[in-house]
DNA sequence: AGAAAATATGTAGGACTTGCTCACATTTCT
DNA sequence: AGAAATGTGAGCAAGTCCTACATATTTTCT
């Protein structure tokens, strides 16, 4: 019986101080990602991220202390980028339309390397954080984002419903992009441009 | 090594014939799709399924003849409903409003008895037969039902783009649902509303 | 009614996979 | 050279699916 440790210390065992290290744990988040991307949850299983990554399974160990640790990391690091890129994406002055092209443009280019992640991620991956919750971070943030635009082109006072249709505008949005990226279609033009036209009637809409 | 057998040769391994079997039968997929919707794939164990139905596991076995065969029944079940309920639907005379909001209350419906029920069943759990690719039965009934109410609204020649529209808003209602279904608020009127509003405004542009 | 068939039980365990450990080997830093 | 950091991989404990099978109950058939 071993004494129980809070769990959520931190998320690394041991911190790696050497390059070589931390190309070692470098080597073992992407193989993560690709697992989780390619096969899902199902076939995430430590011994196989170790195979892919090269590494052994006792290296994993060396600075995970558990799967649990190491998806929670793999899902820092995506949505932290994920965050980044729309950030770098205002509603200021632009038409509604030229900001939904550059949003759909933004989220498609998020998921062209690990097609599969963002939806895993989220949906299958258990995670000791709650990431899906109204009180985490991410989604705190995620949903002001789309309530800022919502508002933006709705030209009237902010209002409580802003929420409401930011939250479906942006979960629209992720259905479409998950399904098309479980198809492998993520790059259809076609998919795209109605995408897009969704956004902008919806948000361009003055309801 | 015992002689293979091809793969769907039938779901049951032997037909419940008495009443009392068939209720069997019938509390065990009862049992599983509740699994399913709330602990998800990971969750489902034969074992599992057959404590919750108050069964013995060998019951279980004796009418499925592997854990696989289960999971495609459920879902069989499940999209067939889906199908019924969706083909009580349609684009005729009414105007668009009055279709989405008919179709919000349908899809609501078909998700409030297990509401993870279904984005487990074409997201998480294999299946033998590939029912999210664009063969199947259920994607090309699917897809076509959204194709005829796109083409009706948009007063025009149908044109192949009514397909890619069709994909893009069943995707994105998909998204809206299983994500409410997730934060358990599938009831939500609000949402229900701006889901309205998102349908109407997409459906009825004739773009 | 009684016989036969169908249905249900549940323990025990084989074959397998999983997360994870630990004693040891190797590499890098000082 | 010595210490610290890093890397290894066989293997354990626990769980999985699924079967076998002797037994018990219920339903159907004659």
């Amino acid at each position: 019986m071993s004494t129980r440790i809070a769990k959520q210390q931190s998320v690394m065992r041991k911190e790696p101080r050497q390059a070589r290290s931390r190309a070692t744990v470098e080597t073992i988040v992407q193989a993560g990602a690709r697992i989780l991307s390619d096969e899902g949850w199902a076939g995430f299983t430590t011994n196989r991220v170790a195979e892919l990554a090269g590494v052994s399974i006792g290296s994993l160990y060396q600075y995970f202390p558990d799967k649990l640790s190491l998806v929670d990391a793999i899902r820092h690091r995506h949505l932290d980028d994920s965050i980044a890129v729309m950030r770098s994406i205002r509603a200021d002055g632009v038409p509604p339309a030229e900001f939904a092209a550059q949003l759909v443009r933004a989220v498609v280019a998020a998921h062209s390397v690990y097609p599969g992640l963002h939806r895993v991620l989220l949906d299958e991956a258990p995670s000791s954080e709650e990431y899906r919750n109204p009180h985490s971070e991410f989604e705190i943030e995620y949903l002001a984002y789309y309530a800022e635009a919502v508002a933006t082109y709705r030209k009237r006072q902010p209002n409580p419903d802003d929420h409401v249709a930011a939250r479906v505008i942006s979960d629209a949005i992720d259905g479409v992009i998950h399904n098309a990226a479980r198809r492998g279609a993520i790059n259809d033009l076609a998919m795209q441009r109605e995408l897009v036209r969704l956004i902008t009637l919806y948000i361009g809409d003055s309801g």
